[in-house]
RNA sequence: GGGAGGGUAGCGAAGAGGCUAAACGCGGCAGACUGUAAAUCUGUUACCUACGGUUUCGGCAGUUCGAAUCUGCCCCCUCCCA
């Protein structure tokens, strides 16, 4: 497909740090990039105009929970996602490969594929390679996941190489099924912490020619070494050409890590979700909005941002509204969670472009603080 | 004036002789959250010199080995009748 690639325009010196742009058929867009995660066709409590302002690139949806809600039929019927969300930049869709990580509980994985007992009714459902492509071709995102298994970690090597190697055969099936001309297929690089299952899965995955590729199984409570190891195991064996893409990472020891690696693309619902549950990430470390200390702080949130809710609210005002539970301080704090993220992203990429990345990375750590890195 | 029902931790509300420093909810304080079953979840919330100790259940005085729980008196609140 034409209207999809990535052009690397400058790798830094030092390290695997790349910058380039990643063009797709609703727009070109920078990378790194962090996506924000819009689940149900939308990035909760914020507007299309108000993610465009944050500098938001791509944003994710989710094939398993559409399906449910609305039905990919309806969204196909609406013109696709972007005209039902009304989103007119480029959106991933993840084919439901983590649901069968978090929802392990009400899933039976089988070669065919696996059938859910749907999360809010507990209704059947099966998803398999071609399904989830199918359903993805309905939903129309730019960029589409193929249908994996997000392993949890830690997990025996005998466990990781089978369902690796079923990823592997799943990531075919996928592949065969997809039909649509503009939508990017990515393949999904699993195998654990274990570099030769990494190798080998990488290797296949090239072998089939996928326009990118993603680094999965990753973020889902493992140590952040090990999750670095995932990413050079996998990075090592991955095409320069094509852009590569870490998922669910948000936390910004591992977003700068991916980077320093030679990762473009992130996704996280971290921003979001710790933003609606009060807790932010600012230039000088982790904040809790809710604490009492910020009672009768009348300064900004971050005084170095230039987000919205930055620029003109103070800490006293964002935790009278967290703590009356008003919408409006959710919103709030979203919005300064995902612009911190984002202009991060913007930094990086200067930096990368001036091949001082790793000061950069090392600066913005330090600064931050927490030894958590978010 | 007559009758009835009540007073339990910041608030609401269980408890009706030992297992009760006292359920539960709210409020307060703190924490977690990583391809969103998440506007969710967890811890904590009498006091202290804190793997222990000290005072609590309107007040005072009793009964009992032992009382928030039983008895007497007192104070206060609510409702009904005059």
């Amino acid at each position: 497909m034409k209207d999809f690639y990535l052009e690397i325009l400058h790798v830094d010196k030092n390290c695997g740090a790349r910058y380039g742009i990643l063009h797709t058929p609703h727009g070109d867009v920078e990378v790194p990039m962090f996506m924000p995660v819009g689940t149900l066709a939308t990035v909760k409590t914020l507007s299309p105009e108000e993610l465009k302002e944050m500098g938001a690139g791509v944003i994710l949806a989710n094939t398993y929970h559409l399906s449910i809600r609305p039905g990919a039929d309806i969204v196909a019927a609406a013109g696709g996602l972007h005209k039902f969300m009304n989103w007119n930049g480029p959106i991933l869709t993840d084919s439901g490969g983590f649901q069968v990580f978090s929802l392990a509980q009400k899933r039976n994985i089988t070669e065919e594929g696996v059938t859910f007992k749907n999360h809010l009714n507990g209704d059947k459902l099966f998803f398999s390679p071609e399904k989830a492509i199918e359903i993805e071709e309905k939903l129309g995102a730019d960029i589409i996941m193929s249908f994996d298994e997000c392993i949890p970690y830690p997990a025996s090597y005998d466990y990781v190489k089978k369902s690796m190697e079923r990823t592997l055969r799943w990531a075919k099936r996928g592949l065969d099924a997809h039909k649509r001309e503009d939508q990017a297929l990515f393949g999904i690089v699993q195998g654990g912490e274990y570099e030769d299952l990494r190798k080998q899965c990488a290797e296949e995955l090239v072998k089939m020619d996928f326009p990118g590729y993603s680094i999965g199984g990753t973020s889902i409570g493992e140590p952040k070494d090990v999750c670095f190891k995932m990413i050079d195991y996998s990075v090592k064996y991955l095409p320069t050409n094509k852009p590569r893409y870490l998922m669910g990472v948000g936390s910004l020891d591992y977003l700068l890590g991916g980077i320093y690696r030679g990762v473009d693309m992130f996704d996280c619902v971290l921003p979001t979700r710790i933003a609606r549950h009060g807790t932010l990430m600012t230039s000088t470390g982790r904040v809790n909005i809710k604490n009492e200390k910020y009672k009768l702080d009348f300064t900004p949130l971050d005084s170095s941002c230039d987000c919205y809710c930055c620029k003109n609210y103070t800490k006293a005002y964002l935790r009278h509204l967290y703590v009356c539970d008003e919408t409006f301080g959710k919103r709030l704090l979203s919005i300064h969670n995902i612009r911190f993220l984002i202009k991060i992203m913007e930094g990086a990429r200067e930096a990368i472009k001036e091949d001082r990345f790793e000061e950069y990375m090392n600066v913005t750590l330090a600064a931050f603080g927490d030894k958590r890195g978010f």
